[in-house]
DNA sequence: ACCTGAACACCGTTCAAGT
DNA sequence: ACCTGAACACCGTTCAAGT
């Protein structure tokens, strides 16, 4: 294209070439990820995108991890916090809060996977961990054990969501671990595993869920933090 | 180097190359990594390692993925599962085995990373399972909880060594989110994360994942499942 | 200061062609 | 059947050079 040519498109036929901003560029990530997934959320990628080079980016981006978790923290703004001022029992209001954020994570599995390793650290995350240690709170529980708590749910429902990514259809990983398993078991090993069967698997990820925030729940209940020696 | 020279070295100054196998690969995999970390284990680097093209490795494995998880599966050999048989309080044996495999797991934590992604299925990881199936059994913990409760146990396991990944010394991260904090904390907003300072980030690893394994483990006890509509 | 093109040093996977 | 070289379609990050 000619120089003069593309003077005239960028002022009519498109929109003026925005400024670059970190802001502008998590927007584009959140819209690239929307678009064609977050494995498409790269430097290059985003950096064509803004119709720049991915160099540039760098001025406003450490590397492409913290991009990562910006966009997560972007995300996170959908969680719905409002049951932390509802009315009724605190389990289920925490439970509520817990839910709606694996919800998030679970419309990009991907994300989930890199919150474990990046640990968000976003005014959204704050705002949830808030959230948690507000209802922790109500529900009496001492600091110190909210303290560990409120990580120890995160980490159970982050984990969760990142279990998910590679929840695709493909049935011959199950089936090679399935041979595996009846041979051994004409062999008299895994018993219990045998015994158990189909029960390992058994029920919606829905109902796992729940359950697993209820036994941490009430493990929370039961196990006071130690004092620490003196 | 001339074809006759190398047919020459072939035979004499090292050893006959051994033909490609799946095991072979998987050792190769496991030494590069104890030698240059998980991130050098590519198909690429692999295939250097076994004087071939990286094409080769694909008849005997379906992909990265796949070697990594067989990888991991190796390394699990070395869980010390005696607590299994051994006498004494059921919890602390179990945990013993938890623990046992967090630390193979933090010996290299981007393999626990890989884990939450790829469930393992190989021989090793079936060990595992049977060995916590077995202690929970011993506890007289029904089946239908026994099920469940193991996934929750590895999971927390898998996803505690998944974090210790960027246990890098980088203070920048800490700072910026703390300025965050500070910043908002005037404002009035976050007045509970702020009551628990340091209390959140407070106490060793093994302290905290001590009594996260407690608190599952009494969790677990006082969560029945409920029965499944009839 | 901000932005860029080009380069560096890699990836996983596929495929036609060889043995 | 097994193995290979070469190609395809990418990556993240750095850096000298421009504006």
């Amino acid at each position: 294209m000619a120089n003069t040519e593309r003077a005239i498109r960028s002022r009519r036929d498109r929109p003026a070439k925005p400024a670059l901003t970190r802001q502008g560029i998590v927007d584009a990530a959140v819209r690239v990820m929307h678009a064609d997934g977050l494995d498409k959320v790269t430097m290059r990628r985003l950096a064509a995108e803004l119709d720049t080079g991915a160099a540039s980016l760098y001025v406003y981006v450490r590397d492409a991890a913290e991009l990562r978790a910006a966009v997560l923290d972007e995300l996170l703004a959908e969680v719905d916090l409002s049951p932390v001022a509802a009315e009724g029992d605190w389990r289920v209001r925490l439970s509520a809060v817990l839910r709606s954020y694996l919800g998030v994570l679970l419309t990009y599995p991907p994300l989930a996977h890199s919150a474990l390793l990046t640990r968000p650290s976003g005014p959204r995350y704050l705002d949830l961990l808030e959230a948690l240690l507000s209802v922790l709170h109500q529900a009496g529980i001492d600091d110190r054990r909210a303290a560990w708590a409120v990580d120890l749910l995160l980490q159970t429902a982050t984990a969760t969501g990142a279990e998910h990514v590679s929840g695709s259809d493909d049935p011959q990983d199950g089936r090679s671990s399935l041979d595996t398993l009846v041979e051994a078991a004409t062999a008299g090993r895994y018993p219990r595993i045998i015994a158990l069967g189909a029960e390992l698997f058994s029920g919606t990820g829905e109902d796992r869920v729940a359950w697993a925030f209820s036994v941490l729940l009430n493990g929370i209940l039961a196990t006071p933090r130690t004092d620490p020696p003196t």
